[in-house]
DNA sequence: TCTGGGGTCCTAGGACCC
DNA sequence: TCTGGGGTCCTAGGACCC
């Protein structure tokens, strides 16, 4: 008998990720609530399971839930993205080993395209790659196989949620599909965010099944195109390309809240350099250029007893460029124009769009000057090895240097910026020999 | 006192051209 | 000069994701 094939997408979805992270290197803490800490130590952005049983919300800011939780004994990390970046290449590494396609979609999630793996049993195959990850990275994982991204994503948390599913959840019929998508709830879905949220259950739209009994047309007029989408891929209809998720990025940001308000125009001016270079790097990592680059500064919108003010404005480049000294320039003229004395602010960023191949650059005649782009390739690519070979932020501009003073009176380096008060090590950092010469 | 950061895609509306 | 209509491009803002 001929059987017809029909595609699987995988999806592998790391279980409370920055949490699971801390956790390898601190199995005592397991079984106890824990969470992670965005930037500044501001709010939750990782909780483990305890955390979120008693009751921990996501986004919480930190200051009231250990006013909150005062009582339980919950441990809190502040984020540490060497440590999580480093895991989650690990894993990476063992998927590309383990499945035909792989597609990073975030820094703990990524969907396969299981093409050609028609002739094994996927269901033990998911199985062994969940122990697999578990045994040589530590990081439990939940994977869910389907027809269509959306699904294996649906799948992936009945993985996750019951214990009876062994880590893998595999949706290899219509009765399966059918039977999932009639328990699961709609704003659960991948692509139903809260505003759709409130629309369904104004609707009457409960569950993905609920959704999927609607016109294609109803859909596309209450929902537009990405509803349309999503009703197709919950009914077995395979309909957003893998490759659409994989592309280089088309605009790159960097950007932070400060720890404290910042009224100094050359303070402001620091953190913007920084941003400047990160998104130089960005930019060159990925072998592109960029040809517009805008500047935005805020005050704390937060703080209504404050004058708030905030700003942004943009300059073309005369030649894009990923050139570190060209990318701070303009970010400087920018600031001079939408700095204004007299407030405090709270948050500023850099981001850099127009992106295309840095070979593909389109020169401006009047402007381009062969020798000083040389130069200044040179330049870059040899700070960026020193940096490589030598640490992160071992050469810096002048300007990067962040003019303050620590509380034992040394002065501050710019990577002090942001406040990690609760930072595990870096665990996974190979152990430097500091050789001194006489 | 303390409230994250970095992306993508879609749509509506305005400007402009023919 | 007047008026209408259709197409395209750009931008801001909104919605979504992790």
């Amino acid at each position: 008998m001929r059987r017809l094939f029909v595609k699987m997408y995988g999806l592998v979805d790391c279980d409370n990720c920055f949490v699971s992270c801390e956790r390898v290197f601190r199995p005592d803490l397991e079984g106890h609530p824990v969470v992670v800490l965005s930037n500044n130590d501001g709010c939750v952005i990782s909780r483990s399971r305890e955390a979120k049983d008693i009751g921990i919300r996501m986004g919480m800011p930190y200051y009231q839930m250990r006013e909150h939780y005062r009582d339980k004994e919950v441990t809190a990390f502040s984020s540490n993205y060497e440590l999580y970046g480093n895991m989650s290449n690990r894993i990476m590494n063992i998927l590309r080993e383990e499945a035909p396609i792989v597609m990073q979609y975030s820094i703990d999630e990524a969907f396969l395209d299981l093409n050609g793996m028609e002739n094994i049993n996927i269901k033990e195959w998911g199985e062994n790659l969940s122990l697999k990850i578990l045994k040589c990275v530590g990081m439990p994982v939940s994977i869910g196989i389907a027809k269509t991204k959306t699904l294996a994503k649906i799948a992936s948390e009945f993985a996750k949620k019951y214990p009876g599913y062994n880590k893998c959840c595999y949706i290899d019929t219509d009765e399966k599909r059918e039977k999932a998508i009639k328990v699961f709830p709609i704003d659960d879905v991948w692509g139903i965010g809260r505003k759709n949220s409130v629309k369904m259950e104004y609707f009457g739209i409960h569950t993905a099944y609920d959704f999927t009994l609607k016109s294609k047309s109803w859909v596309l007029k209450n929902f537009s195109i990405t509803g349309v989408r999503t009703w197709f891929e919950l009914k077995g209809y395979d309909c957003i390309p893998l490759d659409s998720l994989d592309s280089k990025r088309k605009s790159i940001c960097t950007s932070r809240s400060f720890p404290n308000m910042i009224e100094n125009f050359d303070d402001i001016r620091t953190h913007i350099s920084n941003f400047a270079v990160r998104c130089a790097e960005k930019l060159r990592l990925q072998h592109s250029v960029a040809g517009l680059v805008t500047v935005f500064i805020d005050t704390n919108h937060l703080r209504y007893d404050l004058p708030q003010y905030g700003n942004g404005m943009s300059i073309t480049l005369h030649t894009a460029s990923n050139a570190t000294q060209t990318i701070v320039k303009a970010c400087f003229s920018i600031l001079c124009d939408i700095y204004k004395e007299g407030y405090k602010y709270k948050r500023g960023g850099v981001i850099v769009t127009d992106i295309c191949d840095e070979c593909a650059v389109q020169t401006d005649f009047a402007d381009y000057d062969a020798d000083n782009h040389r130069k200044m390739h040179v330049l870059t690519s040899t700070i960026d090895n020193i940096n490589r070979q030598n640490g992160k932020d071992m050469v810096v501009l002048g300007s990067q240097q962040y003019k303050g003073k620590s509380n034992d009176g040394k002065n501050l380096k710019f990577s002090n910026a942001v406040k990690r008060a609760l930072k595990s090590p870096n665990y996974t950092e190979p152990y430097k020999f500091i050789v001194k010469s006489k």
